[in-house]
RNA sequence: UGCCGGAUCGUCUAAGGGUAGGACGACAGAUUUUGGUUCUGUUUGUGAGGGUUCGAAUCCUUCUCCGGCAACCA
């Protein structure tokens, strides 16, 4: 009878009939051609470098989703090709928030697990002539690099001898130069339309400690020269990434044509671009680092780790991931679709509870309720869920609301109470306002109410039919509790769009730190449930929370058509 | 000015010569002891011009607009 059923994750029901996206549709004609033999191989690759975002659900979700949709196999590859920027601490956290999305992967690997068959690779590419070590700085390279609309020149060292080229490589491979003093480049086109064929640089020297490999490389792979190879070693069949990289697909398809091995199938999709928020690592480093938001896993962050504080589930991810598409152009997306997704599915699985969400609540005095009496009300955990069942909640002659439930001059269609008004209090009683008491500065200290003793929910008799119902709390059983509500981080909905910095746009109120007073039942709950306050919205307990101190973290609102009114007026 | 992409309701996303459909949003109504949920209904779109065709969002053509590409980053 007291129990709060405990919130569990529910896998995305099957999908309804949808039309397939054009990855999938080439994925389809590949399967229906035989090629691959029948195989769906995808992966996910990303560099521990960072946090995963909702950006990379999105990827994460179209890979894992592709095979486990077409009886195929995904990895995991992280790739770790510059070790001056990668680190374990990413690792571990990349592959707990893909756990958490609800994907196993069929391997974890590593791009610096093929670093001596790249080397391997690199020698062969030096062997055919279609590689040479160049000593030009960096400087030097990049002019010779030309722009886009002029022609690149070839570097001064572009012609040495096959057994030059492969002495020096050897010799930069055993640590005989410094960082930046030479490069592996392949031998392509230095007038070639497309930039990524001006000479790449596909092996440079950095003397670092990489977090797998240790002190064993000295010269480490640049993404083009490792990250079709990689797929090509695991005979990834569809390799799926984002817009920027059409241009390199040239190269991508370059490499393993010269080096003659499995010939994997680069395909580009739209990252995903989310409303009032950034996405790119850089800017939510800078957020991170600059103390705008209290860490990674900050709420108000689009990361996974911090939609999960916030209190998404899982499931909610996908079901938006799959809401959105897969497509080539480029994409804004509503938040309000991801708010859309993570309601839906609180609606169905969270247990309503009483919270009076006010620094400053109204205390409300039913004057003919009997001092020191208290009725134990019987409220339903969810009605959306008849088998969640019903608890009891204790009721007394002094309950708090909130403010915003009562007011002195309602406006029309006002349902909630006011001076001679008369409101239900949610499970319990019809009430009527008989008296409003001030302070000396004119402030509503107390509402002095009757109650209707013939009204009580589930045996009502009284005949009387009111408009409003509205939540409470039992001063004496009340719990305090602190709530942080979230909105939006920034307050422009595209800042890509606008001039300047995205940090003038940061909305200086997008966490809001509220007392409130919460039904005794939730003294029970423990980090990460979820509930809905009844008429407020969806919250979580936050890791912050102890037994000394209910801290609840806001997910999501309620739909409120009325501030919707409200605000229109 | 070079190369590579892209352009369909407000936002996403389908339809690839044959009725422009779905989702979210918005609007209206019904139900409701959450101004929630649910249900019903409505609204709005093929970037522009020309061409082929009985018929074009789809094919051809000219143009416009948007994004990406010049890290020893990925």
């Amino acid at each position: 009878m007291s129990e709060i059923p405990n919130n569990t994750d529910i896998r995305t029901p099957a999908p309804a009939e949808r039309s397939l996206n054009f990855v999938e549709q080439i994925v389809e004609e590949d399967l229906a051609t035989g090629k691959n033999g029948g195989r769906v191989h995808t992966r996910f690759p990303p560099e521990p470098n960072g946090y995963l975002h909702i950006g990379h659900a999105k990827s994460i979700c179209l890979n894992f989703g592709l095979a486990d949709k077409y009886g195929g196999k995904t990895n995991l590859r992280f790739d770790d090709t510059n070790p001056v920027t990668e680190d374990t601490e990413y690792v571990e956290s990349i592959k707990a928030d893909v756990r958490w999305l609800g994907f196993e992967w069929e391997n974890e690997f590593y791009a610096s697990d093929y670093f001596d068959q790249l080397y391997e690779f690199a020698e062969k590419l030096i062997q055919k002539g279609l590689a040479y070590v160049d000593d030009s700085t960096a400087e030097e390279i990049a002019a010779q690099k030309g722009t886009p609309t002029e022609p690149g020149k070839e570097s001064p060292y572009r012609s040495r001898s096959v057994e030059e080229n492969l002495d020096l490589f050897r010799r930069m491979k055993a640590g005989e130069f410094p960082d930046g003093a030479k490069v592996l480049r392949a031998k392509i086109d230095m007038a070639a339309p497309n930039m990524h064929f001006r000479d790449p640089i596909m092996y440079r020297i950095k003397h670092a400690h990489h977090h797998r490999t240790g002190d064993k490389w000295c010269i480490y792979p640049m993404y083009d020269f490792a990250h079709g190879q990689s797929d090509s070693i695991e005979q990834i069949t569809h390799s799926l990434c984002t817009l920027e990289f059409e241009v390199h697909r040239p190269l991508y398809d370059w490499y393993i044509q010269q080096l003659e091995i499995f010939p994997s199938r680069q395909i580009e999709f739209a990252r995903l671009n989310l409303t009032y928020t950034v996405m790119s690592k850089r800017k939510l480093l800078q957020l991170v680092n600059e103390g705008h938001v209290r860490g990674w896993d900050d709420p108000r962050m689009p990361t996974i780790a911090g939609i999960r504080r916030r209190g998404f589930t899982p499931a909610s991810i996908r079901d938006f991931a799959d809401r959105i598409g897969i497509a080539k152009r480029d994409n804004l997306i509503d938040v309000g679709l991801l708010e859309f997704c993570i309601r839906e599915e609180l609606n169905k699985t969270t247990a309503r509870v009483m919270a009076v969400v006010d620094e400053k609540p109204l205390r409300v005095v039913l004057t003919n309720y009997p001092v020191g009496q208290v009725d134990e009300v019987s409220i339903e955990n969810n009605p959306e869920d008849p088998s969640s069942g019903h608890r009891s909640v204790p009721f007394s002659r002094e309950v708090y609301i909130e403010r915003d439930d009562f007011m002195e001059n309602p406006p029309k269609k006002y349902f909630r109470l006011s001076p001679g008004g008369m409101v239900r209090l949610k499970g319990a009683y019809i009430i009527k306002c008989e008296e409003v008491v001030k302070d000396n500065a004119g402030e509503i200290i107390e509402l002095r109410c009757t109650y209707i003793p013939e009204s009580r929910s589930g045996s009502d008799t009284s005949g009387i039919n009111v408009k409003g119902t509205i939540h409470w709390v039992s001063v004496a059983h009340a719990v305090e509790a602190e709530v942080r509500l979230y909105d939006r981080l920034l307050t422009v909905e595209d800042p890509s769009a606008e001039e300047g910095d995205f940090k003038s746009f940061i909305n200086p109120n997008s966490l809001e730190i509220v007392r409130a007073y919460v039904e005794p039942t939730l003294k029970a709950a423990k980090t990460g449930d979820r509930f809905q306050f009844i008429r407020k919205g969806y919250f979580c307990i936050d890791p912050d929370s102890t037994d000394e101190k209910l801290v609840f973290n806001r997910t999501v609102t309620l739909k409120d058509t009325w501030a919707k009114e409200q605000k229109k007026a």
